[in-house]
RNA sequence: GCGAGGGUUGCCAAGCCUGGUCAAAGGCGAUGGACUCAAGAUCCAUUCCUUAGUGGUUCACCGGUUCAAAUCCGGUCCCUCGCACCA
């Protein structure tokens, strides 16, 4: 026995020493071998924006174990790796440790950055290959990935951009590029912005939405006054019109037209409209008491005055409906109430008196005027109230989801207000009576300082993922592939229906590759990453100078990936594939196979892809596009074949972000947990598919587990060192145990369930060594199942399977070792008996404790014959269809054996259809009597009982208390007695 | 707004698709015991209530289907997540 302190394991030396024979030897490296089946798995790479927390390596793991399993069970196996550079990923660190952002600083530096190193990262270049060195050597190499390193490459490699070159020409080709004007966020000085709550590029108001308004264009003498609203449903409602006196108001030429909106949404109506001027200025003042015509409502509503118009909101003027909108209601009813105001700009009380709320639309739960109902209920009678903001978004809400046009609505009457919402949209819009006008939510500021706007972008370009086409096929396909969790599986075809188009490039600064027919414009970053898995065929011969980026142009990739210019018209072919037929090798020239054909082979092999495993942000963004590029470029033969998604780690209060940090470095939870113990923790202690929550001594537990069955692996391989144990009966059972649980772990591997596989190898066998330990097992089928168990483990615990494996004696990796074909027969009658042992200890021990009897002598009582067979007699006319008591008692009454105890069998029989109805019959094995009577010493050592075997129903035996009756087959009576 | 997932016994987490074998796997924690001079580690047992063992009440809540429901259907409450040119 090793002294304890001892049994803790160097998982550092452990890692470091595998590490380096596996990358040493290159063991990982693939290359296609003929007639050997291929298994092509990627993870969604990461972009190069950050430190990687213990929530990214979680998928990561789970690609590794199936690329080693997969390896293992004879596959020809790819996994290669990248990383994403395009857009601002980079951009954004660069800039902030370019202007000495300190959060920043103090993130890398806690990283374990170098200050070198950190003074070069100003450059979003540097930052990409500082990341990229750091994914490659600090994680995935740390984690012993089973990757091909070769082939790393990132996006803004010169060969990847040839790469997307080609698709976007392929797009193109298709026709499934087109441009057409988009309202993006952007800021004047710095170009495109991203407005998101990572705030990435801007400064503040993260959480802004871009709203969009309707522009209602009320007539009134030659120019409209131009209310903003997002209810455009509700104009039969209006009864007048707000401006706000107390601020000036502009005139502006749209295409001919005069309108009149606040100075602020004249500027930003600028950006969206061309030729938008102003033409002069109109006091709010001046509007007072004058009328206008709003659309649809044939008739002059009244101008009255309201402080709540903000020039900043919409167009500053706003037109009233006071049924539904609760901001109405109450400036209708003040100004109504305040006759002195009335007067004092010019307007006539009663007039203004007059005016109704006119009822618009039945919402459930509210009378015909709802506006004023929730401020009566929520009791708010002032502007001021700062409830108003709830109470309109009450009322939106409830009337726009269930409510329904009344019959003052024309010929929208009766419609859902969701529905009428666009159709009247459209009405006015084709009247000329309405405009679109766009906003954010709230004031956005750049990084630079200067306001983030809606600006109208004339040509953006965008990808048609609304093709019906493309659509039909990529649905067709996404049925047939394989698609885990099966939730996804199944919504998969209803996101790719609901994909429409998607602007594909941006104006601006960003990494990336430029469209080839027009250069000005920069691929985004998700449609740049879309048939990526097929440049990892590629990304190998360019790193290794084989194969130039300039000599990758479209008849190259034409080549490769779509059989064109094969033979035939080889002129078409590129220039260096015909270059590179001769090679200077060894001292002599020799023709080689032209590169561009030898990586077509390297296509026609590797491709299509067999899983994409990737994050659930991917479920509606990257996976649909992979998806849909493939079946729009590539040729069916080479569509991909399985999804995987994995759900997150997160911490207390939320998911672990990259950008924000704070996250445990991986370096240093991987000395405090072992690599092993991460990818034992991240492979079992949930599903892939639910979220968990990071908890330290869980996964200091998975260490721990890993060290125990280190130790207990190796204690095993000493007891059988020099020895030829005897067989027996418990090592066929323990054979047959293992060889089951290692059926149940390749079953589970091919359904994904890395968990319950895992549990197999790391829990249940452990378990059941230790049973065979204690009933007595000597060491002869440990011997057999070691090296399958090192195997079984090696994908989940690569390194300390490989210390195992040597252990053992073996000079070769177990990590490339092959499990056997087939399972050894296996004796399935034992388990039934260990069943039946465990369950008797479980009964004894329930004894023990409902009788306090701690040490004494317990009688057990194995079932008469009878029994047996009038158990097996029930269970046979139960499993053919006869479940009723009475037509089961009268059926074992035929057998000579039962009628003799006919009471007892009655009532036995009853009982018997009852258990093995609820399935709790077990199945006794063969010989109770005699598989008791060898294990009494096993029994008496383990419960401290004397123990005595008897048969029940003989003559003669002890039986105080009558307990003998109550044997059942599979589960002998007891009787104890206190000493 | 659009869309998705979920609420299980102290905690984490299986089960739910394919109803019965479910008082409900496994892990963690807790309690007791073994081993030890002791501690830790390890091993064994217990961990809803009850009881000389085969009984009772549970799987967010309410209702329904069924001989039978954690599992199917309807409703309610609560939580989480994705998307809206960040990737």
């Amino acid at each position: 026995m090793p002294s304890d302190d001892s049994r803790a394991l160097d998982f550092a030396a452990i890692e470091a020493r595998w590490q380096g024979r596996w990358y040493g030897d290159r063991v990982f490296d693939s290359e296609p071998v003929e007639g050997a089946p291929k298994y092509f798995i990627i993870f969604a790479y990461p972009g190069t924006s950050g430190y990687l927390h213990v929530g990214h390596m979680r998928a990561y793991t789970y690609t590794d174990i199936m690329a080693r399993f997969m390896r293992m069970k004879g596959f020809n196996v790819l996994f290669p790796v990248g990383a994403h550079a395009t857009g601002n990923v980079s951009i954004t660190p660069a800039k902030k440790v370019e202007r000495g952002d300190t959060e920043t600083l103090a993130y890398f530096r806690a990283n374990g950055c170098t200050e070198d190193e950190l003074r070069k990262l100003s450059d979003p270049l540097e930052v990409v290959r500082f990341f990229s060195k750091v994914y490659v050597d600090d994680y995935w190499k740390r984690f012993g990935f089973s990757a091909d390193f070769r082939r790393f490459c990132t996006t803004i490699d010169p060969g990847y951009m040839r790469f997307i070159e080609w698709q976007f020409l392929k797009l193109k080709e298709r026709g499934l590029l087109f441009q057409k004007p988009y309202m993006g966020t952007a800021c004047l000085k710095c170009g495109p912005v991203a407005v998101d709550p990572s705030e990435t590029d801007i400064s503040s108001g993260g959480n802004a939405e871009k709203q969009e308004y309707t522009l209602l264009k009320c007539r009134s003498g030659d120019r409209y006054l131009v209310a903003a609203t997002l209810r455009p449903e509700t104009v039969y409602g209006q009864t007048n019109f707000w401006a706000n006196p107390g601020t000036e108001y502009v005139e502006i030429d749209v295409e001919g037209e005069k309108w009149v909106v606040s100075p602020e949404c004249a500027e930003k109506l600028s950006h969206q409209i061309d030729g938008v001027r102003i033409t002069g200025n109109i006091p709010g003042r001046a509007l007072i008491g004058t009328g206008c015509k709003p659309p649809v409502i044939d008739r002059e509503i009244l101008v009255l005055p309201a402080s709540f118009c903000d020039p900043n909101v919409g167009t500053g003027l706003v037109t009233s409906v006071p049924s539904d909108a609760p901001y109405d209601w109450i400036a209708l009813r003040e100004l109504q109430e305040d006759e002195a105001r009335c007067k004092s700009l010019g307007l006539d009380p009663a007039q203004v008196r007059a005016i109704e709320a006119i009822p618009i639309i039945r919402t459930p739960g509210f009378g015909p005027l709802p506006a004023k109902e929730i401020c009566e209920r929520m009791g708010i009678s002032k502007l001021g109230d700062p409830r108003l903001e709830e109470a309109t978004k009450e009322i939106y809400s409830t009337g726009f989801h269930t409510g329904v046009m009344n019959d003052l609505c024309g010929e929208f009457a009766g419609l859902n207000v969701s529905k009428a919402k666009d159709r009247m949209k459209a009405a006015m819009f084709d009247r000329g009576e309405a405009a679109l006008f766009y906003d954010m939510s709230e004031p956005v500021t750049c990084r630079c300082g200067g306001k983030v706007i809606v600006k109208k972008i004339p040509d953006q370009w965008f990808i048609d993922y609304g093709n019906r086409e493309i659509t039909d096929l990529s649905k067709e396909h996404a049925a047939s592939m394989r698609i885990m969790p099966p939730e996804y599986h199944a919504n998969l075809p209803g996101i790719l229906e609901w994909f429409q188009e998607r602007s594909c490039a941006r104006l601006g600064n960003w990494l990336g590759t430029p469209l080839p027919f027009d250069r000005r414009w920069i691929v985004e970053a998700i449609s740049d990453s879309t048939l990526y898995p097929a440049y990892y065929l590629i990304s190998k011969y360019v790193t290794s100078g084989e194969l130039r980026p300039e000599e990758m142009d479209e008849s190259f990739f034409d080549y490769i990936f779509l059989d064109k210019g094969t033979q035939a018209d080889r002129d078409g072919v590129s220039v260096r594939a015909e270059i590179v037929t001769r090679k200077y090798r060894k001292g002599k020239w020799e023709h080689i196979p032209k590169i561009a054909d030898r990586i077509r082979r390297d296509v026609e092999y590797w491709y299509p892809l067999d899983v994409n495993l990737g994050g659930k942000e991917h479920m509606t963004v990257h996976f649909p596009v992979f998806l849909m590029n493939h079946v729009a470029i590539l040729p069916v033969k080479m569509w991909p074949k399985g999804i995987l998604v994995n759900w997150y780690i997160v911490m207390k209060g939320g998911k672990i972000s990259k950008s924000k940090g704070g996250a445990e470095p991986i370096p240093d939870a991987v000395k405090l947990y072992s690599v092993d113990g991460m990818r034992l923790y991240y492979a079992h202690s949930a599903s892939p598919f639910v979220d968990v929550e990071w908890d330290d001594g869980i996964v200091r537990g998975y260490r721990q587990r890993v060290e125990r069955i280190y130790w207990q692996y190796l204690d095993a391989i000493a007891a059988i060192r020099d020895a030829s144990p005897p067989e027996s009966r418990m090592d066929r059972w323990l054979e047959a145990e293992f060889t089951s649980s290692i059926d149940r772990m390749q079953s589970f591997m091919d359904a994904f369930d890395l968990r319950a596989a895992a549990g197999e190898i790391f829990f249940t066998i452990p378990d059941r060594i230790r049973w065979y330990e204690r009933r007595g097992g000597q060491g002869a089928a440990m011997k057999r199942i070691l090296p399958l168990w090192a195997q079984a483990m090696a994908p989940f615990v690569p390194h300390v399977a490989e210390e195992l494996w040597e252990r053992l004696g073996h000079k070769d990796f177990v990590s490339t070792s092959l499990y056997p074909a087939e399972a050894p027969e296996t004796d399935r009658e034992v388990a039934a008996e260990e069943d039946y042992i465990v369950r008797l200890m479980g009964d004894l021990a329930q004894v023990r404790k409902v009788t306090g009897i701690e040490k004494g002598k317990v009688w057990l009582y194995v079932a008469e014959e009878w029994k047996c067979e009038v158990m097996a007699k029930v269970s046979g006319l139960h499993a053919s269809g006869t479940r009723d008591t009475s037509g089961l008692i009268k059926a074992v009454m035929q057998m000579p054996s039962a009628k003799a105890h006919a009471k007892e069998a009655a009532a036995f029989v009853q009982k018997a259809a009852k258990d093995i109805a609820a399935g709790q019959a077990p199945s006794p094995p063969k010989d109770e009597h005699a598989l008791l009577s060898d294990s009494t010493q096993f029994l008496s050592r383990e419960t401290g009982f004397e123990i005595v075997v008897q048969k029940a129903g003989e003559k003669g035996i002890h039986d105080p208390k009558g307990k003998a009756r109550a044997a059942a087959p599979g589960r002998p009576a007891i009787y104890a007695e206190a000493i």
